[in-house]
DNA sequence: CTTGACCTTAGAGCTAACTCTAAGTTTATG
DNA sequence: CATAAACTTAGAGTTAGCTCTAAGGTCAAG
């Protein structure tokens, strides 16, 4: 049985966290002591290191919630309801990541414009793209 | 000269979001009726494009704030501060690229390693390898 | 002169996931 | 037994960038 501190040590979570994710649904103390203070079974110890895992790798909050409620009463639930979650959360990253491939490709693109040297702003190439109405060619700003 | 909702329509913003960016500093408007009225003249809206293409490509409401700085005394500025600022936003999106690169991969290897079925989760691999204590190959997940 | 669209302000609310504070209690250690 | 570390709670604060609300004033058209 270990207290809070111990389960913060042993996942990596903060004690603070640990009571935020109770809050959340995503972790509870078993036991308490009559004083109050919460105490964490090995049962407790597994979840809360499945909860790290699957915020580690990105799932949010609402996911993990949802993935425990699968964890609990796996025999109802199908390797589609998980498989779901995941699709739903690599479509997101992969949305996220093409956002900011497009950033990428146009601060390098300015970047290469620009002598970034100690000459006078006043001609400086990327303050006109910026200028620019149509700033920067189309197609390689997202609308 | 313009009202708010017309430099809302000229620049795609709305008009919350230009009384949003007065107040951050980013947007200003040179008259006011006697009522109260905003009224841009044509200086302001080219600033208003400015703050649109900038925050499009990415750069936050304070790195806009410090490229207007800029703007308004280019010739007591130099190309190397704005590169620096261009630099810097670009490191920040490579660092998030390669979080979300990580997240993919991890994604992707739980979503091949699971048959996607009606299958009963019971062993559904995705959920095993979030319950595995030492989760998925070191190296795939970002620590 | 009425109606409806558009404008004004201050300030609250939203999202996500913590993070911290204050004020007090409990426990372990020397 | 004294002290310090660890624990408790409710609730506020943080970040970024909007987004919206309430309550009211202004303006153009018919």
């Amino acid at each position: 049985m270990l207290k809070i501190g111990e389960l913060a040590t042993k996942t990596g979570l903060t004690a603070h966290t640990i009571r935020f994710y109770e809050k959340s649904g995503l972790i509870n103390a078993s036991q308490r002591s009559e004083s109050g203070y919460r105490y964490y079974t090995d049962t407790d110890v597994r979840q809360a290191e499945f909860v790290k895992t699957a915020r580690k790798i990105g799932f949010s909050v609402d996911d993990v919630s949802t993935l425990l409620s699968i964890r609990v009463d796996k025999s109802n639930h199908t390797c589609q309801d998980v498989t779901e979650i995941t699709q739903r959360k690599l479509d997101d990253v992969n949305e996220k990541i093409s956002e900011l491939l497009l950033m990428q490709q146009t601060l390098k693109i300015l970047l290469n414009s620009c002598c970034g040297g100690p000459e006078s702003a006043t001609h400086c190439s990327i303050m006109e793209a910026l200028d620019a109405s149509n700033a920067l060619k189309p197609g390689i700003i997202a609308e």
